[in-house]
DNA sequence: GCGACAG
DNA sequence: ATCTTGTCGC
């Protein structure tokens, strides 16, 4: 099998992109917005939804994009939406939202056209919201551009603005001691951008949860917390496993 | 030159 | 993201 040297990103292209990051991060809301967000036990809340974009392994564009929505307490699937799509733009850290977030909008787009009364009242997103270099991750992309309150996981930690993964903070990892324990991770500024959450009594390599839109970073993570039936939070867990079904099926692995 | 690099 | 089997445990 031959190699393929991973094409250099133009350079003016992120130049855009990066502009257009100091924009739309101007719109993001920090802050609860719904109702439910201010109860002790969510209530009010009875739809979350989930997305996620899966890849066949040699196939650098072609994707499977994933929308889930399910029922709050319950976790159960109420929607789910798995579409073929072809990918335009290269993957650059820091820089995913131009990647995946059209595609993802489309998805809610025929959600709304098709199963209004399903619309989710906050979206759980696989990446970083405000923990990003410029503060505006996936899933402030997402939030912003939709509207809908989003929340950002992570499952690896991206080093921003001064947080390092060195021995302070596996140490700090080792100190959680049940699922909904976190620890915050402050930038050189002193603002927390997010917090690495053990998210549930099985698990002990964290999540990393921030804000996405339209919710407070308590919120969030207590409301991950509340989600996690696995260190996953189960409307990502579903995208994940159902994207990838889909591929299976569709897209069967060939031999020679 | 070396390390880092969400998905 | 994907490459990858079995294995240990509930």
């Amino acid at each position: 099998m031959m190699t393929q040297m991973p094409s250099p990103p133009p350079e003016e292209l992120v130049k855009q992109w990066e502009s257009e990051q100091k924009r739309l991060r101007q719109q993001v809301v920090e802050e609860d917005t719904e109702d439910w967000q201010r109860s002790p036990d969510f209530s009010g809340l009875e739809r979350v939804g989930g997305v996620d974009l899966s890849f066949i392994k040699g196939d650098e564009v072609s994707a499977c994009a994933q929308l889930v929505v399910l029922s709050y307490p319950d976790l159960k699937i109420l929607y789910e939406d798995s579409h073929m799509v072809t990918l335009t733009a290269p993957y650059v850290s820091g820089f995913l939202a131009f990647r995946e977030t059209p595609f993802l909008l489309e998805a809610l787009q025929r959600l709304k056209i098709s199963q209004p009364t399903l619309m989710p009242q906050v979206v759980f997103v696989d990446g970083n919201g405000l923990f990003h270099y410029r503060e505006f991750g996936l899933a402030c992309h997402l939030g912003v551009l939709s509207g809908l309150p989003c929340v950002g996981v992570a499952k690896n930690l991206l080093q921003v603005q001064g947080v390092l993964k060195d021995e302070e903070h596996q140490s700090q990892i080792a100190a959680l001691q049940k699922g909904g324990d976190s620890f915050p991770l402050t930038a050189a500024s002193g603002k927390v951008l997010g917090k690495a959450l053990r998210s549930c009594d099985k698990s002990f390599k964290p999540v990393y949860v921030s804000v996405g839109h339209k919710i407070s970073l308590g919120t969030a993570v207590r409301l991950t917390h509340s989600c996690c039936r696995h260190r996953v939070p189960e409307p990502i867990r579903q995208a994940d496993v159902r994207s990838r079904e889909y591929l299976r099926i569709h897209f069967p692995a060939t031999d020679t």
